[in-house]
DNA sequence: TCGTCACTAGATAGATCGTTCTAATACTAT
DNA sequence: ATAGTATTAGAACGATCTATCTAGTGACGA
């Protein structure tokens, strides 16, 4: 008996999360879905792009499209929440962080050709009115970003309540102006909005330190 | 020879856009464009929706599904310029107008259960990559609200850089709080905003008014 | 070695898509 | 009355959509 794993590892089923086809449809699902729209983007795109057979599709997603769709937003929304872990360190200055955030925007949005912005946003308004799990899924992205964004701003003394604000405001900001970066193809609004989030964040913490030594 | 209009006025094409087919046909695409996306809505639903036939739809728009989602995007910028025109009057208190937007907005919101937000949101984003007609169409609606918002701040002695600022920063908020509550279904985001975003007209205003004293 | 299971592969079905087509109807002007 | 134009009406077409279905492959355990 061999208790050592063989040469080859292929697919291994012992990490849950392996499985490479089921992650290249996913990710070229987030990736079109979130640039042409769910509608507009057929199967077929999605299974040439990841190089997938229909079998594949709905071996791992017997839910069909919406399942995918689901499992797309998902995705988008982690992998957002991990950029903005990495950009709202914790302990670090919140107000870099926000300047860097939608400078960070602006950059790729310019690389893309306006094409990448929000991997939900889209998505979340086509579907808000017809399809109550992507729509919950769109709602629960969202929930988990504010929920960081506000953790942070927290822990930068800012009080509960009026970080819960501005963690609303930001993310209306930022969301807003990938709308317009995206419709008149300019980044503009984004380095813009950037500039006045970054203004209200600093003063936000200004007003929290000066309260703080009335103590 | 009879000089005056007979007694049927009928469809008389003395006036250029008199069309009621076309009218109808016009405000069923923006109302189900803006709901569940221009991909989402087949020719058939907008037919039925404004019942008229295949016909009158390709004799009053020979371009078709695209035409119909540029002139859609045209009329719902038509209908919210207006609506803008309507709450920020010349000369009219922009702190007041402000939160009688959002409150309008977020009570509108309500009302059609988190349905109907911006008529051109959905779309421009779906697009924004896809059409060049439609994305410059949403694109010039956009622009016409800025405008007049500019204009409108500019007139209550706001200085014209900020005040071109502000607009975007008001449009930017507007957009990202309609995305945020019609995902979540909840119009809190919406007040929320827009208490933010009286508080900055108000502050820009008061900031104009001591800088017009040192004159 | 054989059976089992996970996955691949793509043909096919049935519905729906946007568009075009012919024909009929209503109204205007001569 | 008649010709001409605008509009209505919906059948029909080819393309494309999502989903299902059968068959095949390869790895692993008994």
């Amino acid at each position: 008996m061999n208790l050592v794993p063989s040469v080859k590892v292929h697919t291994s089923p012992a990490r849950p999360e392996e499985h490479a086809t089921r992650e290249r449809i996913l990710a070229a699902s987030s990736e079109l879905f979130s640039r042409g729209g769910y509608a507009a983007t057929g199967i077929k795109a999605i299974l040439s792009a990841s190089n997938a057979p229909y079998g594949s599709l709905y071996h791992f997603f017997p839910g069909g499209k919406e399942e995918l769709g689901v499992a797309a937003l998902r995705a988008g929304g982690m992998t957002y929440l991990e950029l903005v872990a990495m950009i709202f360190q914790e302990g670090g200055d919140v107000v870099a962080a926000t300047h860097n955030f939608f400078e960070g925007a602006a950059a790729v949005v310019e690389l893309t050709d306006y094409a990448d912005a929000c991997p939900i946003a889209t998505v979340a308004l086509e579907v808000a009115s017809t399809s109550e799990p992507m729509r919950a899924a769109a709602a629960d992205a969202f929930a988990s970003w504010l929920a960081l964004l506000e953790l942070r701003l927290c822990q930068a003394s800012i009080p509960e309540q009026i970080a819960r604000d501005l963690a609303v405001e930001l993310f209306c900001a930022v969301e807003g102006a990938f709308l317009l970066s995206r419709t008149t193809r300019s980044a503009e609004p984004l380095r813009l909005t950037g500039r006045a989030c970054v203004d209200r964040v600093a003063a936000a913490l200004q007003a929290a330190t000066i309260e703080s030594q009335h103590d």
